[in-house]
DNA sequence: TTTACTATTGCAACCCAATTGCAATAATAT
DNA sequence: ATATTATTGCAATTGGGTTGCAATAGTAAA
């Protein structure tokens, strides 16, 4: 029994990350879908659809959480290896890095997940 | 001419980083100092000692911001390499960890500057 | 040391991302 | 169709952080 419902609402959340690969935040999204739903809406439909590993979210490097498709999860708990994320400092596009991230081992510590941001230009810019 | 004055709240929380080598949280410093100076010159001070390099900062798996000593940044917007921060999952602690991460080479994107957070269980846990 | 200058502080109000309680609404199973 | 309950809207609230401004207190120069 799946208790997720297919609603409006959810549809198009789904359907403007299925047109991005870009990383979005709540904010964003509350202000695009401002005349659709409301702003408690947003921020609910994300937090299911990061539950049921359909967007994973890090937060960018001001503190605001970005959401992007994928249940990669932003940090590996298992595997040990991560997939960074990029914020272009010009136009503030953010996505995922299709690349891996080795976990260094450092004694005395063990390292369970890791989040990495890097801050530079896209190919864009 | 040096335009930074010596406070009595300036050398509490001066003090108190030279106590400890955790990664400390505004929100933490308002509530050790809170008969001891107000929130809005926590912030201030904080602001200030990173600002001179004596602090620097980073932004916790919360986006909550923290402070640590050293002015070796976070973050490296020249060498190319930066230190990590750990975040200990079972006692909170936070700290720096002394050792590099390289940043790596992503076709189409220059990287300026990186961030980077392990989070596990430091040695006393 | 006294005075003048201005960095620093305290306070109150404010900003903004995010969360919560609750009644109303709308998917879904039977 | 109808009952069940996930989902939504709305308003209020939380919490980290900031801002404006008058009062206070370091510091340099007289």
């Amino acid at each position: 029994m799946n208790n997720s419902r297919k609603t409006k609402t959810v549809q198009l959340v789904l359907d403007l990350f299925n047109n991005t690969d870009n990383a979005l935040s709540a904010v964003e999204l509350v202000s695009v879908f401002s005349d659709k739903m409301n702003k408690t809406t947003v921020y609910r439909i994300l937090e299911r659809l990061e539950e049921s590993g359909t967007l994973h979210s890090f937060l960018d490097k001001d503190g605001l959480k970005r959401y992007a498709k994928g249940n990669q999860g932003s940090a590996s708990s298992k595997s040990g290896n991560a997939h960074p994320h990029f914020i272009c400092q010009e136009c503030g596009i953010s996505s995922c890095l299709p690349v891996e991230v080795a976990t260094p081992s450092i004694p005395n510590y063990t390292i369970n997940n890791s989040e990495h941001l890097y801050i530079g230009k896209c190919n864009e810019c």
